[in-house]
DNA sequence: TTAAAACTGGACTAATATAGTCGTATTTAA
DNA sequence: TTAAATACGACTATATTAGTCCAGTTTTAA
């Protein structure tokens, strides 16, 4: 109910190697080599958070990926937005669902919910993805 | 990444109205037919909720739940672990799944998702479910 | 100029977890 | 003894997550 997701996962390692790299340039290769992570899993990975900014890549031989910017500039709560999408902690939260919720209205729990929400987003803004080195 | 289940949303919806009956027996059924919520998957959510000491039950005609503590003596942390069973919020910290992990000697962010964990679960302790009501 | 090494991108499949259903048994009050 | 309720296990369906496959494109270096 609380868990990262080995995308996250990933991208955290990823994103640790790269980082101790300092600049040089890292290919997918390697980093799937290392920590037995499926080379097409993980380059998917990497080309998202190049498209996110995250990272920059260069293609061809010797291509590879290097950071755009430090990782204590990263909160985990950014990089769980941008890896997995933006989403709440029940359906009702995404706000795209509200019409589909059967309960809505008589719906008891949602502004305690609302609430625990955003503290739980408070403690992921706060954790940079440098904390996790 | 970080969503509570359908079974948690029922269960606090579920809990905060059979608390508020006071003393009244409630049946699966009345909170089924009230919220929507599908009834067999309700009433085996209120089930295990009495198998864990939270409601306790009466069978037969004019049965059902009650609660058998109060909603403030019962954390958010203790409703899902006892709903969902206790993990760890990636896999390799779900204890018997160490053996598993392909990069466990090699991992690099082990150490400070157990402590994201650690306070993870701070917060979800520091919540009483009689904070939804 | 071409071959190899890398990223890019989309569609697909597999595995797992979550949500929901069904059938049957048991209990109990009226 | 019947109807209304919980109890319980097995099953199915759906959604999400994880992983694979394949066919590009870009770039460098030989």
């Amino acid at each position: 109910m609380v868990r990262f997701s080995k995308k996250i996962e990933y991208s955290l390692i990823a994103l640790r190697y790269i980082s101790n790299a300092k600049d040089e340039i890292i290919t997918a290769k390697e980093i799937s080599g290392k920590y037995n992570i499926p080379y097409e899993l993980l380059a998917k990975i990497l080309q998202k958070l190049k498209k996110e900014n995250i990272l920059v890549s260069n293609q061809g031989v010797n291509g590879g990926y290097k950071l755009s910017k430090p990782l204590n500039e990263i909160s985990l709560s950014e990089l769980i937005d941008k890896i997995e999408g933006k989403s709440g902690i029940v359906e009702c939260l995404h706000t795209d669902n509200l019409t589909e919720c059967f309960i809505y209205d008589s719906c008891s729990i949602k502004d305690p919910i609302n609430k625990m929400q955003l503290e739980l987003e408070n403690l992921l803004k706060n954790k940079m993805v440098s904390d996790f080195i």
